[in-house]
DNA sequence: CTTGACACAGAACGATTGTTCGTGTACGAT
DNA sequence: ATCGTACACGAACAATCGTTCTGTGTCAAG
């Protein structure tokens, strides 16, 4: 008698279920798995599954098609790249590594963000966002982009002055207004934004979670 | 041509398919779409279906069994009472009518937020809420309490100033502090809080769309 | 050694399920 | 009147997808 356990394998088919389910909004089909896990046998799949389903780790509905459902639907992964403050740039998939590890990421639920982009967040550390209205400690999600639109909020990187900002970004008459989300500041206005602006992301969302940690995938 | 609505059969697909996903986890087959809203023809479902998704409604991947979903599956629905600004008091269940209608809610991830708990969300109205780094249209969720444990940031009413303000509380030496998250600012020193200040609600989460606006339930 | 459980393999089967196509009606614009 | 478009209907089709069946290999208990 297995007592909690399942194979490696099973774990594997698991961790893509919900991935599949995150992505895509409905559960695979078996012969998806069979590819994607590695698995050479349809019946296998359909073995495996039964395990899961038995160890209430999947729920499952016989004879309809894609009738999985991963027991915490709905819920997807951001990875937490780092840490943004005034002082250093700010980290960035593709160009810098991950301070955290891979399974360090925020569980939040697909429909409060856009789908299908490749999404990261950043944890605040100190009050040097005030300007921007978020707090230390606050989960800033950002859309990795190089460059801004007029009115989007962005995390930007200021050569000259060696400082990472959050601003609303408007360009004008050849010159970027950054403007900070609290009204009562002043705009910075940037005279050769070519030379001295980098765009690292595009704000999404900001959370401050103050009853509860946000979980945390995995 | 069709500027922006549906017809009442489409209303209704969409009806049964959210009801559908939310039941199964999964969505229907255009068969029990066809049963169920009582459409005589399996072409005339996936027309309107196809309707829907050009209205934005639904989503669907071709080709694939199930493949609908629903704009927003498996969210908990919390209610906006009313809007919370400095120069008057917070609306809150129990004590004062709602100022939406009931199905004007927020769609937010189960996962996010304590467990059974009656919780219901505030937008954030004007500038007032600066200094506990809260913004003009943010949201606001709250757990209704009277009382306060320190530490906790609650919605205060002071009756002396006829205010309404988010802070940290403090209860120490008969007093009580009023601690803005904004570290720069002062904090407020109540010495008569039993006569003076009214606690309405502790702040569970503050949220910040910029990309998206958060869906509404219904 | 035998037995039986557990895990895996491959293939054929048949139900499920989206797609296509031909047809018809109503209605406003040309 | 005629044309185009939105909407509806029904049947046949074809791909998708879960199920079933027959086997193989391993390993521990008897």
């Amino acid at each position: 008698m297995r007592e909690t356990g399942i194979t490696e394998r099973q774990a594997r088919m698991k961790t893509f279920i919900e991935a599949y389910f995150s992505d895509h909004g409905y559960a695979p089909t078996y012969r998806e798995i069979m590819k994607n896990v590695g698995i050479p046998s349809l019946s296998v799949v359909r073995y495996n599954l039964e395990r899961l389903q038995k160890e209430g780790l999947i729920e499952r509905d016989p004879r309809v098609a894609r009738g999985i459902r991963p027991q915490k639907p709905g819920l997807r992964p951001i990875r937490i790249w780092g840490y943004i403050q005034a002082g250093e740039p700010t980290p960035v998939p593709g160009i810098n590594e991950p301070v955290f590890g891979a399974d360090e990421a925020l569980a939040i639920s697909q429909d409060l963000l856009p789908r299908d982009e490749n999404l990261f967040a950043l944890i605040v550390r100190g009050d040097s966002m005030i300007d921007a209205m978020v707090h230390d400690g606050d989960y800033v999600i950002l859309k990795p982009q190089q460059e801004a639109r007029n009115g989007e909020m962005v995390a930007i990187w200021l050569k000259n002055r060696e400082e990472t900002t959050l601003k609303y970004f408007f360009f004008e008459n050849g010159k970027v207004r950054l403007q900070p989300a609290n009204p009562t500041m002043q705009p910075i206005i940037i005279d050769d934004p070519d030379e001295n602006l980098e765009v690292r992301g595009k704000v999404v969302m900001v959370i401050r979670p103050l009853e509860k940690r946000l979980p945390l995938a995995q």
